[in-house]
DNA sequence: GTCTATAGGATGATAGAC
DNA sequence: GTCTATCATCCTATAGAC
Protein backbone atom coordinates (compact mmCIF):
# COMPACT_ATOMS: atom_id res chain seq x y z
CA UNK A 1 0.00 0.00 0.00
CA UNK A 2 3.12 2.29 0.90
CA UNK A 3 4.35 2.22 -2.66
CA UNK A 4 0.33 3.62 -3.90
CA UNK A 5 0.69 6.55 -0.94
CA UNK A 6 3.99 7.62 -2.36
CA UNK A 7 3.17 7.50 -6.24
CA UNK A 8 0.27 10.02 -5.26
CA UNK A 9 2.15 12.57 -3.30
CA UNK A 10 4.91 12.21 -5.56
CA UNK A 11 3.04 12.86 -8.88
CA UNK A 12 0.99 15.64 -6.38
CA UNK A 13 4.50 17.61 -5.56
CA UNK A 14 5.68 17.11 -8.96
CA UNK A 15 2.52 18.97 -10.43
CA UNK A 16 2.89 21.36 -7.99
CA UNK A 17 6.27 22.55 -8.50
CA UNK A 18 5.79 22.14 -11.89
CA UNK A 19 2.80 24.66 -11.81
CA UNK A 20 4.98 27.44 -10.29
CA UNK A 21 7.91 27.42 -12.28
CA UNK A 22 5.94 26.79 -15.82
CA UNK A 23 4.12 29.34 -14.61
CA UNK A 24 6.87 32.21 -13.41
CA UNK A 25 9.56 31.36 -16.13
CA UNK A 26 7.21 29.53 -19.05
CA UNK A 27 7.34 26.15 -20.25
CA UNK A 28 11.09 25.78 -22.37
CA UNK A 29 12.67 28.02 -19.21
CA UNK A 30 12.04 25.30 -17.26
CA UNK A 31 14.30 22.04 -17.17
CA UNK A 32 12.72 18.73 -16.56
CA UNK A 33 15.91 18.66 -14.12
CA UNK A 34 14.86 21.83 -12.33
CA UNK A 35 11.52 20.55 -11.62
CA UNK A 36 12.66 17.17 -9.77
CA UNK A 37 15.12 18.91 -7.87
CA UNK A 38 13.02 21.20 -6.88
CA UNK A 39 10.01 18.71 -5.79
CA UNK A 40 12.41 16.64 -4.00
CA UNK A 41 12.26 13.72 -6.06
CA UNK A 42 14.45 11.89 -9.11
CA UNK A 43 15.28 13.17 -12.62
CA UNK A 44 13.94 10.13 -14.28
CA UNK A 45 10.08 10.82 -11.91
CA UNK A 46 8.31 13.09 -14.32
CA UNK A 47 9.38 10.23 -17.40
CA UNK A 48 7.89 7.65 -15.01
CA UNK A 49 4.95 9.79 -14.26
CA UNK A 50 4.24 11.68 -16.79
CA UNK A 51 5.81 9.93 -19.81
CA UNK A 52 7.38 12.95 -20.95
CA UNK A 53 7.47 17.06 -20.12
CA UNK A 54 5.20 18.15 -22.90
CA UNK A 55 2.01 15.48 -20.94
CA UNK A 56 3.18 16.93 -17.85
CA UNK A 57 2.45 20.52 -18.69
CA UNK A 58 -0.83 19.36 -20.21
CA UNK A 59 -1.56 17.42 -16.62
CA UNK A 60 -0.80 20.69 -14.92
CA UNK A 61 -3.89 22.68 -16.56
CA UNK A 62 -5.77 19.44 -16.51
CA UNK A 63 -5.08 18.50 -12.63
CA UNK A 64 -4.11 22.73 -11.44
CA UNK A 65 -5.13 24.76 -13.56
CA UNK A 66 -8.73 23.70 -14.60
CA UNK A 67 -10.01 22.69 -10.89
CA UNK A 68 -9.03 25.71 -9.64
CA UNK A 69 -10.83 27.73 -12.38
CA UNK A 70 -13.88 25.60 -11.36
CA UNK A 71 -13.03 26.61 -7.39
CA UNK A 72 -13.63 30.03 -9.05
CA UNK A 73 -16.95 29.59 -10.53
CA UNK A 74 -18.24 28.06 -7.50
CA UNK A 75 -16.88 30.90 -5.34
CA UNK A 76 -18.47 33.21 -8.01
CA UNK A 77 -22.24 31.33 -7.40
CA UNK A 78 -21.60 31.45 -3.45
CA UNK A 79 -20.93 35.32 -3.47
CA UNK A 80 -24.38 35.34 -5.96
CA UNK A 81 -26.17 33.63 -3.92
CA UNK A 82 -25.27 35.12 -0.53
CA UNK A 83 -26.53 38.08 -2.40
CA UNK A 84 -28.59 37.91 -5.02
CA UNK A 85 -27.45 40.55 -7.73
CA UNK A 86 -30.07 42.79 -8.64
CA UNK A 87 -27.89 45.45 -10.81
CA UNK A 88 -24.75 44.91 -12.73
CA UNK A 89 -22.74 46.12 -10.48
CA UNK A 90 -23.42 43.40 -8.29
CA UNK A 91 -22.22 41.35 -10.57
CA UNK A 92 -19.09 42.66 -11.55
CA UNK A 93 -18.34 43.14 -8.04
CA UNK A 94 -18.98 38.94 -7.77
CA UNK A 95 -16.82 38.48 -10.43
CA UNK A 96 -14.01 40.86 -9.29
CA UNK A 97 -14.33 39.73 -5.37
CA UNK A 98 -14.30 36.19 -6.28
CA UNK A 99 -11.00 36.12 -8.14
CA UNK A 100 -9.46 38.64 -6.04
CA UNK A 101 -10.81 38.59 -2.54
CA UNK A 102 -11.82 34.97 -3.26
CA UNK A 103 -10.49 31.36 -1.77
CA UNK A 104 -7.11 31.69 -3.97
CA UNK A 105 -3.99 32.85 -2.31
CA UNK A 106 -2.23 35.83 -3.46
CA UNK A 107 0.68 33.05 -5.56
CA UNK A 108 -2.13 31.09 -7.01
CA UNK A 109 -3.62 33.83 -8.29
CA UNK A 110 -0.67 35.35 -9.83
CA UNK A 111 0.20 31.99 -11.07
CA UNK A 112 -3.24 31.21 -12.41
CA UNK A 113 -3.63 34.50 -14.55
CA UNK A 114 0.03 33.82 -15.08
CA UNK A 115 -0.48 30.74 -16.92
CA UNK A 116 -3.90 32.10 -18.57
CA UNK A 117 -2.33 34.93 -20.21
CA UNK A 118 0.65 32.80 -21.61
CA UNK A 119 -1.68 30.51 -22.96
CA UNK A 120 -3.94 33.53 -24.61
CA UNK A 121 -0.79 35.16 -25.78
CA UNK A 122 0.58 32.34 -27.54
CA UNK A 123 -1.47 29.05 -27.73
CA UNK A 124 -0.39 26.26 -26.72
CA UNK A 125 -1.35 21.99 -26.20
CA UNK A 126 -3.33 23.82 -23.97
CA UNK A 127 -5.29 26.10 -25.47
CA UNK A 128 -7.87 24.09 -26.24
CA UNK A 129 -8.98 22.85 -22.68
CA UNK A 130 -8.48 26.69 -21.83
CA UNK A 131 -10.48 28.17 -23.96
CA UNK A 132 -13.63 25.30 -23.82
CA UNK A 133 -13.30 24.19 -20.04
CA UNK A 134 -12.74 27.35 -18.98
CA UNK A 135 -12.89 30.78 -21.17
CA UNK A 136 -16.29 29.88 -22.99
CA UNK A 137 -18.04 28.44 -19.73
CA UNK A 138 -17.30 31.61 -18.14
CA UNK A 139 -18.46 34.09 -20.60
CA UNK A 140 -21.75 32.07 -21.16
CA UNK A 141 -22.57 31.58 -17.45
CA UNK A 142 -21.62 35.66 -17.01
CA UNK A 143 -23.15 36.74 -20.26
CA UNK A 144 -26.17 35.03 -19.69
CA UNK A 145 -26.53 36.46 -16.17
CA UNK A 146 -25.65 39.89 -17.12
CA UNK A 147 -28.28 39.98 -19.80
CA UNK A 148 -31.15 38.78 -17.18
CA UNK A 149 -29.87 42.03 -15.09
CA UNK A 150 -29.63 44.14 -17.74
CA UNK A 151 -32.47 46.70 -18.41
CA UNK A 152 -32.51 46.64 -21.77
CA UNK A 153 -30.46 43.81 -23.65
CA UNK A 154 -27.17 44.52 -25.16
CA UNK A 155 -26.15 42.73 -28.60
CA UNK A 156 -24.25 40.03 -28.41
CA UNK A 157 -20.81 41.76 -29.53
CA UNK A 158 -20.79 44.80 -27.37
CA UNK A 159 -21.51 41.92 -24.83
CA UNK A 160 -18.52 39.80 -25.25
CA UNK A 161 -16.29 43.09 -25.60
CA UNK A 162 -17.61 44.14 -21.96
CA UNK A 163 -17.12 40.99 -20.97
CA UNK A 164 -13.39 40.26 -22.45
CA UNK A 165 -12.88 44.09 -20.96
CA UNK A 166 -13.81 42.77 -17.52
CA UNK A 167 -11.44 39.39 -17.85
CA UNK A 168 -8.76 41.62 -18.95
CA UNK A 169 -8.66 44.17 -16.11
CA UNK A 170 -9.03 40.96 -13.64
CA UNK A 171 -6.05 39.39 -15.33
CA UNK A 172 -3.94 42.34 -16.07
CA UNK A 173 -4.34 43.59 -12.36
CA UNK A 174 -3.49 39.76 -11.28
CA UNK A 175 -0.31 38.83 -12.78
CA UNK A 176 1.10 42.53 -13.81
CA UNK A 177 2.26 42.99 -10.18
CA UNK A 178 5.58 43.59 -10.74
CA UNK A 179 4.89 46.86 -12.51
CA UNK A 180 2.03 47.81 -10.72
CA UNK A 181 3.81 47.39 -7.41
CA UNK A 182 6.77 49.07 -8.82
CA UNK A 183 5.01 52.03 -10.35
CA UNK A 184 1.96 52.61 -7.63
CA UNK A 185 4.48 51.55 -4.62
CA UNK A 186 1.38 50.06 -3.19
CA UNK A 187 2.29 45.97 -2.43
CA UNK A 188 -0.72 43.58 -2.75
CA UNK A 189 -1.92 43.58 0.70
CA UNK A 190 -5.85 43.94 2.20
CA UNK A 191 -6.69 46.90 1.47
CA UNK A 192 -5.03 47.30 -1.86
CA UNK A 193 -6.94 44.16 -3.00
CA UNK A 194 -10.06 46.02 -1.75
CA UNK A 195 -9.45 49.04 -3.44
CA UNK A 196 -9.18 47.21 -7.21
CA UNK A 197 -12.33 45.22 -6.58
CA UNK A 198 -13.70 48.80 -6.23
CA UNK A 199 -12.04 50.23 -9.55
CA UNK A 200 -12.81 46.85 -11.37
CA UNK A 201 -16.52 47.41 -10.29
CA UNK A 202 -16.86 51.27 -11.22
CA UNK A 203 -15.09 51.34 -14.01
CA UNK A 204 -16.67 48.54 -15.67
CA UNK A 205 -20.48 49.01 -14.33
CA UNK A 206 -20.31 52.78 -15.93
CA UNK A 207 -18.62 51.02 -18.84
CA UNK A 208 -21.43 48.54 -19.13
CA UNK A 209 -23.88 51.06 -18.51
CA UNK A 210 -22.23 53.28 -20.83
CA UNK A 211 -22.75 50.86 -23.60
CA UNK A 212 -26.23 50.58 -23.22
CA UNK A 213 -26.50 54.73 -23.49
CA UNK A 214 -24.69 54.75 -26.35
CA UNK A 215 -26.61 52.00 -28.00
CA UNK A 216 -30.45 53.79 -27.36
CA UNK B 1 33.04 50.54 -46.73
CA UNK B 2 31.08 47.85 -48.68
CA UNK B 3 32.12 45.37 -45.40
CA UNK B 4 30.32 48.27 -43.12
CA UNK B 5 26.89 48.32 -45.28
CA UNK B 6 27.03 44.77 -44.46
CA UNK B 7 27.42 44.64 -41.55
CA UNK B 8 24.39 47.26 -40.55
CA UNK B 9 22.13 45.26 -42.71
CA UNK B 10 22.99 41.84 -40.96
CA UNK B 11 22.91 43.34 -37.13
CA UNK B 12 19.43 44.97 -38.15
CA UNK B 13 18.77 41.68 -39.69
CA UNK B 14 19.65 39.53 -36.98
CA UNK B 15 17.43 42.22 -34.36
CA UNK B 16 14.78 41.89 -36.73
CA UNK B 17 14.47 38.11 -36.56
CA UNK B 18 14.57 37.81 -32.63
CA UNK B 19 12.02 40.56 -32.01
CA UNK B 20 9.47 38.60 -34.19
CA UNK B 21 11.30 35.07 -32.71
CA UNK B 22 11.37 36.47 -29.11
CA UNK B 23 7.87 37.87 -28.80
CA UNK B 24 6.03 34.86 -29.92
CA UNK B 25 7.77 32.13 -28.44
CA UNK B 26 9.84 33.47 -25.40
CA UNK B 27 13.56 34.03 -24.84
CA UNK B 28 14.46 30.71 -23.56
CA UNK B 29 12.05 29.07 -26.51
CA UNK B 30 14.11 30.67 -28.77
CA UNK B 31 17.92 28.87 -29.66
CA UNK B 32 20.53 30.97 -31.41
CA UNK B 33 20.50 28.85 -34.33
CA UNK B 34 16.75 29.64 -35.21
CA UNK B 35 17.75 33.39 -35.38
CA UNK B 36 20.50 33.06 -37.19
CA UNK B 37 18.96 30.79 -39.78
CA UNK B 38 15.68 32.51 -40.16
CA UNK B 39 17.91 35.82 -40.48
CA UNK B 40 20.01 34.10 -43.14
CA UNK B 41 23.45 34.87 -41.69
CA UNK B 42 25.82 32.40 -39.68
CA UNK B 43 25.32 30.95 -36.56
CA UNK B 44 28.28 33.27 -35.06
CA UNK B 45 27.10 36.21 -36.15
CA UNK B 46 25.40 36.74 -33.27
CA UNK B 47 28.05 36.17 -30.72
CA UNK B 48 30.06 38.52 -32.95
CA UNK B 49 27.27 41.70 -33.23
CA UNK B 50 25.58 41.33 -29.80
CA UNK B 51 28.60 39.62 -27.66
CA UNK B 52 26.02 37.00 -26.48
CA UNK B 53 21.87 36.19 -26.65
CA UNK B 54 21.46 37.90 -23.58
CA UNK B 55 22.55 41.27 -24.95
CA UNK B 56 20.46 40.39 -28.08
CA UNK B 57 17.14 40.60 -26.12
CA UNK B 58 18.66 43.73 -24.57
CA UNK B 59 19.12 45.61 -28.09
CA UNK B 60 15.90 44.48 -29.15
CA UNK B 61 14.21 46.43 -26.25
CA UNK B 62 16.67 49.41 -26.67
CA UNK B 63 16.72 49.46 -30.54
CA UNK B 64 13.34 48.05 -31.56
CA UNK B 65 10.64 48.48 -28.76
CA UNK B 66 12.01 51.83 -27.38
CA UNK B 67 11.28 53.28 -30.57
CA UNK B 68 8.62 51.83 -31.83
CA UNK B 69 7.14 52.86 -28.07
CA UNK B 70 8.57 56.51 -29.26
CA UNK B 71 6.63 56.27 -32.53
CA UNK B 72 3.20 55.58 -30.93
CA UNK B 73 3.78 58.83 -28.36
CA UNK B 74 4.13 60.45 -31.60
CA UNK B 75 1.47 59.40 -33.60
CA UNK B 76 -0.96 59.55 -30.13
CA UNK B 77 0.29 63.33 -30.24
CA UNK B 78 -0.46 63.99 -33.93
CA UNK B 79 -3.89 62.65 -33.41
CA UNK B 80 -4.30 65.20 -30.86
CA UNK B 81 -2.66 68.26 -32.55
CA UNK B 82 -5.66 67.46 -35.41
CA UNK B 83 -8.12 67.10 -33.52
CA UNK B 84 -7.34 68.98 -29.85
CA UNK B 85 -9.25 66.80 -27.12
CA UNK B 86 -11.82 69.25 -24.87
CA UNK B 87 -13.62 65.71 -23.32
CA UNK B 88 -11.65 62.46 -21.54
CA UNK B 89 -13.54 60.90 -24.59
CA UNK B 90 -11.39 62.42 -27.21
CA UNK B 91 -8.13 61.71 -25.43
CA UNK B 92 -9.26 58.10 -24.60
CA UNK B 93 -10.30 57.72 -28.11
CA UNK B 94 -6.82 59.03 -29.52
CA UNK B 95 -4.83 56.72 -27.42
CA UNK B 96 -7.08 53.55 -28.86
CA UNK B 97 -6.56 54.92 -32.07
CA UNK B 98 -2.44 55.35 -31.63
CA UNK B 99 -2.17 51.88 -31.07
CA UNK B 100 -4.77 50.28 -33.03
CA UNK B 101 -4.95 51.83 -35.89
CA UNK B 102 -1.99 53.91 -36.17
CA UNK B 103 1.29 52.92 -37.66
CA UNK B 104 1.79 49.60 -36.32
CA UNK B 105 1.29 46.97 -38.78
CA UNK B 106 -1.22 44.09 -37.23
CA UNK B 107 1.81 41.84 -36.53
CA UNK B 108 4.11 45.23 -35.18
CA UNK B 109 0.93 45.70 -32.63
CA UNK B 110 0.82 42.08 -31.45
CA UNK B 111 4.44 41.60 -31.28
CA UNK B 112 4.51 44.92 -28.97
CA UNK B 113 2.03 43.80 -26.89
CA UNK B 114 3.37 40.38 -26.30
CA UNK B 115 7.02 41.62 -25.59
CA UNK B 116 5.15 44.27 -23.31
CA UNK B 117 3.45 42.05 -21.67
CA UNK B 118 6.19 39.09 -20.94
CA UNK B 119 8.30 41.90 -18.99
CA UNK B 120 5.40 42.77 -17.55
CA UNK B 121 3.84 39.17 -16.15
CA UNK B 122 8.06 38.16 -15.43
CA UNK B 123 10.42 40.92 -15.40
CA UNK B 124 13.68 40.34 -16.89
CA UNK B 125 16.69 42.61 -17.80
CA UNK B 126 14.65 44.92 -20.01
CA UNK B 127 12.17 45.37 -17.57
CA UNK B 128 13.94 48.60 -16.29
CA UNK B 129 14.05 49.70 -19.80
CA UNK B 130 10.51 49.49 -20.35
CA UNK B 131 9.02 51.03 -16.66
CA UNK B 132 11.18 54.22 -17.27
CA UNK B 133 11.10 54.33 -20.95
CA UNK B 134 7.91 53.06 -21.34
CA UNK B 135 5.32 52.75 -18.53
CA UNK B 136 6.48 56.13 -16.73
CA UNK B 137 6.49 58.66 -19.71
CA UNK B 138 3.52 57.11 -20.92
CA UNK B 139 1.20 57.32 -17.59
CA UNK B 140 2.73 60.57 -16.71
CA UNK B 141 1.76 62.80 -20.05
CA UNK B 142 -1.25 60.69 -20.16
CA UNK B 143 -2.34 61.06 -16.89
CA UNK B 144 -1.43 64.70 -16.81
CA UNK B 145 -3.32 65.01 -20.10
CA UNK B 146 -6.30 63.36 -18.68
CA UNK B 147 -6.81 65.75 -15.05
CA UNK B 148 -6.28 68.69 -17.34
CA UNK B 149 -9.54 67.97 -18.98
CA UNK B 150 -11.33 66.42 -16.41
CA UNK B 151 -13.69 68.52 -15.20
CA UNK B 152 -13.03 67.99 -11.69
CA UNK B 153 -9.79 66.54 -10.15
CA UNK B 154 -9.06 62.84 -9.86
CA UNK B 155 -6.91 60.71 -6.93
CA UNK B 156 -3.49 60.47 -8.04
CA UNK B 157 -4.81 56.35 -7.06
CA UNK B 158 -7.82 56.96 -9.08
CA UNK B 159 -5.96 58.04 -11.82
CA UNK B 160 -3.58 55.69 -11.91
CA UNK B 161 -5.81 52.36 -11.73
CA UNK B 162 -8.38 54.21 -14.36
CA UNK B 163 -4.54 54.29 -16.72
CA UNK B 164 -3.89 50.69 -16.13
CA UNK B 165 -7.18 49.37 -16.89
CA UNK B 166 -7.12 51.04 -20.00
CA UNK B 167 -3.71 50.31 -20.57
CA UNK B 168 -4.54 46.36 -19.65
CA UNK B 169 -7.65 46.62 -21.99
CA UNK B 170 -5.51 48.08 -25.14
CA UNK B 171 -2.73 45.59 -24.64
CA UNK B 172 -5.34 42.85 -24.41
CA UNK B 173 -7.08 42.88 -27.26
CA UNK B 174 -3.80 43.30 -29.18
CA UNK B 175 -1.75 40.74 -27.19
CA UNK B 176 -4.71 38.13 -27.13
CA UNK B 177 -6.26 38.16 -30.33
CA UNK B 178 -6.18 34.27 -30.50
CA UNK B 179 -9.19 33.85 -28.17
CA UNK B 180 -10.68 36.44 -29.00
CA UNK B 181 -10.62 35.28 -32.89
CA UNK B 182 -11.38 31.67 -31.33
CA UNK B 183 -14.49 32.81 -29.29
CA UNK B 184 -15.75 35.82 -31.55
CA UNK B 185 -15.55 34.63 -34.98
CA UNK B 186 -13.91 38.17 -35.51
CA UNK B 187 -10.56 38.49 -37.44
CA UNK B 188 -8.89 41.87 -36.91
CA UNK B 189 -10.08 43.95 -40.12
CA UNK B 190 -10.16 47.25 -40.46
CA UNK B 191 -14.18 47.21 -39.07
CA UNK B 192 -13.67 45.40 -36.48
CA UNK B 193 -10.22 46.88 -35.21
CA UNK B 194 -12.54 50.53 -35.93
CA UNK B 195 -15.20 48.58 -33.14
CA UNK B 196 -12.51 47.46 -30.55
CA UNK B 197 -11.55 51.51 -30.66
CA UNK B 198 -15.09 52.35 -29.99
CA UNK B 199 -15.48 49.78 -27.29
CA UNK B 200 -12.38 51.10 -25.46
CA UNK B 201 -13.40 54.40 -25.69
CA UNK B 202 -17.09 54.10 -24.66
CA UNK B 203 -16.02 51.41 -21.81
CA UNK B 204 -12.60 53.70 -20.52
CA UNK B 205 -15.01 57.08 -20.79
CA UNK B 206 -17.78 55.73 -18.92
CA UNK B 207 -15.15 54.20 -16.57
CA UNK B 208 -13.59 57.35 -15.58
CA UNK B 209 -16.55 59.71 -15.11
CA UNK B 210 -17.93 56.63 -12.90
CA UNK B 211 -14.62 57.49 -11.28
CA UNK B 212 -15.52 61.23 -10.84
CA UNK B 213 -19.38 60.41 -10.44
CA UNK B 214 -18.67 58.25 -6.82
CA UNK B 215 -15.67 60.77 -5.93
CA UNK B 216 -18.16 63.31 -5.35
C1' DG C 1 8.25 3.42 -7.63
C1' DT C 2 12.71 5.04 -7.17
C1' DC C 3 17.23 5.14 -8.24
C1' DT C 4 21.92 5.49 -11.17
C1' DA C 5 24.04 5.71 -15.37
C1' DT C 6 24.09 6.95 -19.81
C1' DA C 7 22.63 7.52 -24.48
C1' DG C 8 21.72 10.89 -28.10
C1' DG C 9 21.00 15.28 -29.33
C1' DA C 10 20.65 20.46 -28.96
C1' DT C 11 22.52 24.47 -27.01
C1' DG C 12 25.58 28.88 -26.30
C1' DA C 13 29.98 30.30 -27.14
C1' DT C 14 34.71 30.55 -29.17
C1' DA C 15 39.04 29.91 -31.97
C1' DG C 16 40.97 30.57 -36.15
C1' DA C 17 40.94 30.51 -41.36
C1' DC C 18 39.50 33.52 -45.02
C1' DG D 1 32.52 40.58 -41.07
C1' DT D 2 31.75 36.09 -42.25
C1' DC D 3 32.64 31.48 -42.25
C1' DT D 4 33.69 26.38 -40.49
C1' DA D 5 34.80 23.49 -36.96
C1' DT D 6 34.64 22.42 -32.46
C1' DC D 7 34.15 22.48 -27.28
C1' DA D 8 31.87 22.15 -23.06
C1' DT D 9 27.54 22.06 -21.25
C1' DC D 10 23.05 21.42 -20.98
C1' DC D 11 18.90 19.00 -22.30
C1' DT D 12 15.12 15.01 -22.62
C1' DA D 13 14.48 10.42 -22.43
C1' DT D 14 15.48 5.56 -21.43
C1' DA D 15 17.53 1.12 -19.82
C1' DG D 16 18.24 -1.58 -16.06
C1' DA D 17 19.49 -2.45 -11.04
C1' DC D 18 17.21 -2.33 -6.66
Amino acid sequence: MSHVENDVITKDRILDTAEVLFAEKGFHAVSVREITSAAGCNLASINYHFGNKDNLYLEVFRARVLPRAHRLRMSFRQILEKKPPRTPADLVEAMARAFIQGPLTDEERRRHAQLMSKEMGKPSEAFELVVEQVMKPFLLDYGRLLQSILPRPLSEERLMLSLFSILAMVLHFSFASPVITRITGRSYNDEFKSQLVDHITRFSLHGIEGQIEEAR
